[in-house]
DNA sequence: TTAATAAAAGACATTTTTGTCTTTATTTTA
DNA sequence: TAAAATAAAGACAAAAATGTCTTTTATTAA
């Protein structure tokens, strides 16, 4: 297992791609996304068509058309991405299975789990879309393998 | 998504149980470990079933047989565990789902990322499978919600 | 030796995740 | 207006994870 589900790492890898495709305004399309991001290209069509509905990204139809961010969006928290793809148990559940996470009733690793959950949770919510627009446009941070 | 597959989730409770039950040498079967556990009876024995080949529990059949834990295993880490249920991603996989973690070509996620997986390594390497059992028989933890 | 007990094993069934292919709707530009 | 481009949507398909039921094997104890 890894912490986020496939769909949400190519969401995760795709949404980072396209921000730092938009810095100028500009769209792209899905085909270059998905060549860049090494995700298949209609499986990560629906995901980018889910993150548009949600508000998370914005697209346009026709000639020139694509995905693109706005000024505001490049500034939300990858957060809202996990959540809007896998839900918030990574950022509430029990790391053990319990139906819910409790301080009085807790598991065997509660405690430090909840140290552990406290982390990604601050790693998610303190880092923005747009973050890494220069390091990526520079090559020293990649979205997929060289 | 949950950081351990429901599997392993259901692995983990399950190994805790019957180490709690088994510091006496008796052992437990697999009706009771699954009521106390909450998972489904069948699939919960071949998970233990796998557990035992691997070497990470014990079994016997026959009357009075059941699963069981030497004093050996209870000094376990629960990695052990982990691994060998959900394979190592958890360690030393990318965060973002790029083929492998590297640190020369990092995902934009990587240095935090790494701090976080470092962590739960160092909480499941560092728990012991016996060492709730306390705990565990007062009641001060729980393997299943009240 | 027989009956009872309990894990092991096998054969499926269901659900969820992941992936593919085709058609449709929208927009732009010539 | 016609053609081209592109996301959106729909219909499946494949694979993986999760779950159920039945039969077999080993062990114990009477
Ligand atoms: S009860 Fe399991 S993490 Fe809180
Ligand atoms: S490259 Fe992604 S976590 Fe190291």
């Amino acid at each position: 297992m890894s912490i986020f589900s496939k769909t949400c790492e190519y969401a995760l890898r795709a949404v980072f791609y396209i921000a730092s495709k938009t810095v100028d305004g500009s769209r792209v399309g899905i085909r270059e996304i998905a060549k860049n991001v090494d995700s298949p290209e209609h499986f990560l069509g629906k995901i980018l068509q889910d993150l548009s509905r949600k508000g998370i990204i914005d697209s346009a139809k026709g000639p020139n058309g694509g995905f693109f961010l706005t000024r505001q969006a490049l500034k939300r928290p990858i957060s809202d991405i996990v959540s809007a793809v896998d839900g918030d148990n990574i950022f509430t559940g029990c790391g053990m299975g319990l139906t819910y996470c409790s301080e009085i009733n807790p598991c065997p690793l509660h405690h430090e789990f909840k140290k552990i959950r406290n982390r990604i949770t601050k790693m998610l919510t303190g880092t923005t879309i747009g973050q890494f627009n220069k390091d990526l446009l520079l090559g020293k941070i990649l979205l997929k393998k060289p």
